[in-house]
DNA sequence: GCAGCTATTATTCAAGCGTATAATAATGCG
DNA sequence: CGCATTATTATACGCTTGAATAATAGCTGC
């Protein structure tokens, strides 16, 4: 009865892979589907090693949601440039892979499904909210300046709470059920929307 | 050992009070806790009777997914009088409760999370959210032939994209963090928002 | 190249899951 | 009223779950 032969992974990096693994069987088998022995198989360890570096498996989704809302966030306050070229990019890395996929939205609906059972998903997505849409205010704030329009706190905020809707409602639209649109449709459709919104061209005329 | 009495329930009510316990399971403690046992002692019966008037749980699941898409598409297809009224009406119902709360937010995504693994909930999602876009796009339609605007299926076909998706996005920014917005800020951003998408008055100058 | 540390495997456990079955209480009908 | 029907309860079954434990394989420092 011989033991399986493994390897140790360096420093964090099993970690790593657990949450990782964590998100795939989420998105592929939804959170009931999600149970340990499963998350291990797809780690490629055995169930056991999962409460070496987790308290619990509770703890490991919790973490795993963390990534989720990093990676969700993250890419879109990576813009660089110019307010408008910056307010251009955030719209369209939003509406297009990898930010916008069936992954995506499978992870951020089935912990959105949680906030209101599980105190500390809530947190979690309350911070990630709101950091959100602070940096699409304060893009915003720089891009109606440099246009020379009103830019005060109380006009960006109602700006940033309808482009926010906007981008979200498009994104969870296109995620959902994308092959109903044309390539580039939902793209277009928010660049000429905020532009609506905003009274001001953002540069798409050109396309 | 004497046996609990019951009573007898109406044609297809007890039906219904099981979907209804379904849903508050599934809002209460997610789509996990929402057990057979649980669901049974939220609706005053035994586990046992679940599959007395359903095939499998998986079934019932998914009547009450029906159930929810229902609820959410039919208050807002009962609008009635003018088209400017009538897309005020639309905007307004899906901003605010019952159809903007946190129960409705969480069954949404508690489905919508499964919609990648379970082709049923696919097709039940699918139908909804097309006959909910076709709604609003018959709305916007009527409006703006009524406007003397252009009124083309294309141009209203990209104008329900947006707007479905601005209105969705608010709703699940009002549902997830309501408390985050002043009474009426998210209906009134998006009436105003509208009003900017489409370029015409809807009559909210008044209020 | 071996001793000690610990990351990993293997096994076990009680609890809870969806479902199946049999007994029984409530109802409707003659 | 008494009998047939069936909606409902009660109990049991096999399986999966998250977690606890003990054994061990792979590193690291000496």
């Amino acid at each position: 009865m011989n033991r399986r032969s493994f390897h140790r992974a360096p420093e964090g990096e099993r970690r790593q892979e657990l949450i990782e693994a964590t998100l795939d069987c989420i998105s592929e088998f939804g959170l009931k589907g999600a149970t340990v022995r499963q998350i291990a198989i797809r780690a490629g360890v055995t169930a056991g090693l999962v409460r070496h570096y987790f308290e619990s498996k509770d703890q490991m989704v919790a973490e795993a949601y963390r990534a989720v809302i990093a990676s969700l966030t993250e890419k879109a306050s990576q813009v660089e440039g110019d307010p408008e070229t910056r307010l251009r990019d955030f719209i369209a890395i939003n509406l297009t892979e990898p930010v916008a996929d069936s992954r995506s939205i499978s992870l951020w609906a089935a912990f959105i499904s949680q906030v209101r059972v599980d105190p500390v998903l809530s947190e979690i997505h309350r911070e990630g909210y709101l950091a959100f849409r602070k940096t699409l205010q304060d893009l915003l704030t720089d891009f109606l300046a440099a246009k020379g329009k009103p830019a005060d706190a109380e006009t960006c905020r109602a700006f940033a709470i309808a482009i926010n809707g906007l981008v979200d409602g498009l994104w969870v639209e296109g995620c959902l059920a994308g092959d109903l649109f044309r390539e580039g449709e939902l793209v277009a459709i928010a660049m000429s929307s905020v532009e609506a919104l905003l009274g001001t061209s953002i540069g798409t005329a050109k396309q």
